[in-house]
DNA sequence: AATAGCACTCGTCACTGGTGAGTGCTAACA
DNA sequence: TGTTAGCACTCACCAGTGACGAGTGCTATT
């Protein structure tokens, strides 16, 4: 997989790339020879530029255009040629700022955080909330809203809830609820959410949680109040994609806009990712979103103080100014980490 | 402002309505003659014609084509001429079944009828959810959380719930807590939220509020309970747009997708209607979306047992199919309603 | 190995004339 | 007086044309 290129081949190579970036056409033989310096003739960077084709790094549209980038190029590129920019202090100024006034919440802040690398990036961005779901557990408490309806709160050792209302068939009084609350509360002390999915499906068919009466029903009402509950998702600046000269046309901005409108896919895809630490790229068919549309996306994680995670990102066109928008995920993925770990 | 307009003439108007919106293409004389059972000549189409483009009806886009109604004509159109297709039992079926599977919760309720709005009419489907700030309220209670963090919970009298993690200043037991919500739900009873919101203002400020340390302590923590939030909104089939021919040039489209970006925007424009009953129509700039995009409207607002209201409608190109979209809003209203009064 | 020169390719642009849909006007007709 | 037939006119659309130029690959030269 590893392709050995000369140095002035990978000069080219970036020469070419980011003056594509630049400017979404067709780079020439002439262009990157006058762009580098003089150093070069345009037949020599011919030669070169004949020999990247070959190599499956760059393809023209037609016999007398320019040479265009193929996503293996800006794999090489993204992986070793990148020159990245520093963060501005006026882009880290406006990160910090963002967060700070996005006030309480969770919600608000993530939310904030997305239309933030929104416009400092110029495309779409993404983030997804922290899973509830790995969260340690810490409290849960029933209050009875009336005949039939209990309210389930469920608080994670962050300060996230979940709430859902439940519908019973029996009717419980408060001292009940508390008595559950406080058996269930003993029992899930230190357990992360899933964990405690779990242990109550196990317990429910157990001997003891079959016959016990107040036991069983605490199980069957916790157990719906700690059902999954979909992933937090916020998008920013889906409009920024229409900029992009490359999906000026119709037929292709549909297609990424339907595969946009699938959050589903844009969850499972950023969930990927959550493992590895750092920013991560992925360049075209590597993101499995629309496959022929040239899209890119630069994710990092970021974490709180309690290590559940969440994804934030950029998604833009496989053409994407890398070398300022790397920093910015990362840079802002840090500041959100730091930000939630000081609640 | 109304205008008088001969039978013959009121039914080339629509003839060519229906037909722009069938084809989104600028429609001769002689097409609606053919279309027109044959009894007048395309000249005499014509002269109505050129009568209509005099009242402001029509425009032609340039010398030697059709001609396209105007915004005021499809004011006229759906007002007076329209005839209302039945709703098929098909989509009875898909609107019934879809608000059923969503099962509970109000959100997935929502979530999934402004898809099916969506699939039915293949424009874009949207809802709002009903403001909590017109329910009635029914019950607060604070939960500790830890030293200086409290949950508190808002039930409204439909069983919608609010919550929020407050931080305070000073630390309270759980005593404090339970003594400072009885005392809030005994004042607060029979009121909306809104109102509640209000007294509490009001009593903060007033000469009691200022020295009873408890109910000064209250009042403090309530009232960030009871802000306000953001209310719910679900738009699903933004792609659906591009599909119509009247968008596929780029520039439009973005103007588009910006002014929905802002959903604020949205949920002004809906709220707008959410006094008046049954079906409303708002046609091209009526919508107040972004001026020349051609972007139509059609609302309904539903109820639920408690009175409170939510707006539901489908958001089209002006040469929308009024004339099947309509009874779909329509009906689709009366399930949603149906279904959120059963609960 | 690097370069200069040159023939060649092919997209773009501006211009052309032909075609046809649709119009407005006028005169004839019921 | 309302309706219609006829006709000249307008204008978008299309296909074809040729000039232009950017860019290429090849070859001979340094």
């Amino acid at each position: 997989m590893e392709i050995e290129l000369s140095t002035r081949s990978r000069q080219i190579l970036e020469a070419i790339v980011e003056d594509y970036i630049a400017t979404a056409e067709p780079v020439g033989s002439s262009a990157v020879a006058r762009r580098h310096a003089m150093t070069l003739s345009s037949a020599t960077v011919r030669n070169v530029m004949a020999n990247l084709e070959e190599l499956g790094l760059l393809t023209s549209p037609h016999t007398s255009a320019g040479r265009i980038p193929t996503e293996k190029a800006y794999r090489i590129y993204v992986d070793s040629l990148v020159a990245l920019r520093r963060v501005s202090r006026i882009e880290k100024r406006q990160i910090i700022s963002h967060c700070r006034q996005a006030g309480i919440g969770l919600s608000g802040i993530l939310k904030e955080t997305s239309r933030t690398l929104s416009q400092l990036s110029n495309y779409m961005g993404i983030v997804i909330a922290p899973s509830f779901n790995a969260d340690v557990f810490r409290h849960i408490e029933f209050i009875r809203i009336s005949q039939r309806k209990i309210l389930a709160i469920l608080v994670s050792s962050k300060g996230a809830l979940q709430n859902r209302l439940i519908d019973t068939e029996d009717d419980y009084n408060s001292e009940d609820l508390v008595r559950m609350g406080n058996y269930l509360n003993d029992k899930m002390q230190g357990l992360t959410i899933t964990q405690v999915r779990e242990l109550i499906l196990r317990e429910m068919t157990s001997e003891k949680g079959q016959y016990d009466q107040l036991l069983s029903r605490a199980l069957k009402i916790s157990e719906q109040a700690v059902r999954v509950e979909g992933d937090e998702i916020f998008v920013e600046g889906q409009a920024r994609i229409l900029d992009q000269p490359e999906f000026s046309d119709a037929g292709r901005m549909k297609e990424i806009y339907q595969a946009f409108e699938q959050k589903g896919l844009l969850v499972q895809l950023l969930s990927r990712c959550m493992n590895a630490d750092g920013v991560q790229i992925y360049i075209g068919a590597e993101t499995s979103l629309s496959q022929s549309a040239g899209i890119s996306l630069i994710t990092s994680r970021f974490v709180t103080s309690s290590n559940t995670v969440g994804m934030l990102g950029v998604i833009g066109p496989t053409r994407m100014g890398y070398s300022s928008v790397i920093p910015i995920v990362d840079y802002t993925a840090r500041m959100v980490s730091k930000l939630l770990s000081e609640v």
